[in-house]
DNA sequence: ATTTAATGAGACAAGGTTGTATCATAGATA
DNA sequence: TATCTATGATACAACCTTGTCTCATTAAAT
């Protein structure tokens, strides 16, 4: 398994792009479905993936490390407070066809100590921008953090649902998030 | 199997109850594992519900049809608008334990004719609402009734997590959801 | 052009789940 | 008390999914 063949490299983004596709829409796929929506056989896909559990961890993986991407260049900027949480709203929505399901992980964490540290790290960091936000005033200092974070979470979800079902597009989804948002917050 | 025998209630009872948790938090939950937490034997299951899908279809529609039951004095006092939006999220969110489950169903539509009637019903009713409640000006016509209906949905779903995490208590997760709900939406 | 190696197809065993059937028992009904 | 009958335990077949393995093929590397 030669990481650099050209085979390999096309039957690896086949398996990962249509895999996040499919078990977005159904979960419950198995090992046959997914590797008929990648176009690949099955024997190639268990050569890619050892196991079932592995190629989900993986892609798991790989969504908190596009999502650590798309943040990076706010953190480095260095936003802080609403405008870091504004800002990630813009670049996450666009997100939404390939991420949602995420999401949809009920044991996030515990299904890999890696994963679980990323997780965290990552609720962290938009736990310390409510807080931040707190304190410039710009997020009432009387709603429970925890209720910050979790209306963010469900009003992301929300926007990424009326994306995928065509109900509008990722610019305007961006929008009424971003209203809705800090309208409820203050 | 005699629906009035005292050991059939008590079965039945136990069956539905505890389905509903368990399937809560483990969708994938096969009929042993509801059996057990039901604390019935796995026949006596099968002898109430002749399927694991006819189970599901029919947890399903004692949700849909207990919401309808606590949405009923709202409508029979002919509430509308944003009024009825309010006291709809009073009555839901303490349903939380229970009926989260209901939202954790992807194909909703599809496993039942009768379910995706009365669902389709009860996101009419929704609609209608909010509708109305953009007549009456409170809230902004300026926002798609998809983007508040789905932001309802959103919030309710969040409020429940919060909930069912022993994050906060269902009196302060309506409060707030109506809080963020009202602001977010004028 | 020759070699190399990833692939697809398919056979296979192991394990788990579903749904059915049987039988003795315990508890409700009358 | 005597009679029903819902239940629990258990065995069972059918089915599906997982993960392994083999072998011929086909496309990339050189």
């Amino acid at each position: 398994m030669n990481k650099a063949d050209a085979r390999y490299q096309k039957s690896r983004f086949a398996i990962v792009e249509s895999s996040i596709q499919l078990l977005l829409s159904n979960p419950d796929a198995g090992m046959s479905e997914i590797a008929l929506a990648a176009g690949v056989g099955r024997a190639t896909l268990y050569r890619h993936f050892e196991t079932r559990d592995e190629l989900i961890k993986e892609l798991t993986l790989l969504c908190l490390e596009e999502t650590d991407e798309v943040l990076r260049p706010l953190k480095e900027k260095g936003m802080n407070g609403l405008d870091a949480i504004i800002e990630s709203i813009r670049v996450i929505v666009p997100m939404a066809d390939r991420f949602r399901f995420l999401m949809s992980l009920t044991s996030i964490g515990a299904s890999d100590k890696k994963i679980g540290q990323i997780y965290r790290r990552q609720l962290k960091e938009l736990i310390d921008y409510v807080e931040d936000a707190k304190r410039a005033g710009d997020i009432s200092k009387s709603l429970p953090t925890d209720w910050v974070v979790a209306s963010y979470d469900a009003l992301l979800n929300a926007a990424w649902g009326l994306i995928q079902y065509d109900r509008m597009d990722s610019d305007q989804a961006t929008e009424l998030f971003i209203r809705s948002f800090t309208a409820s917050v203050n």
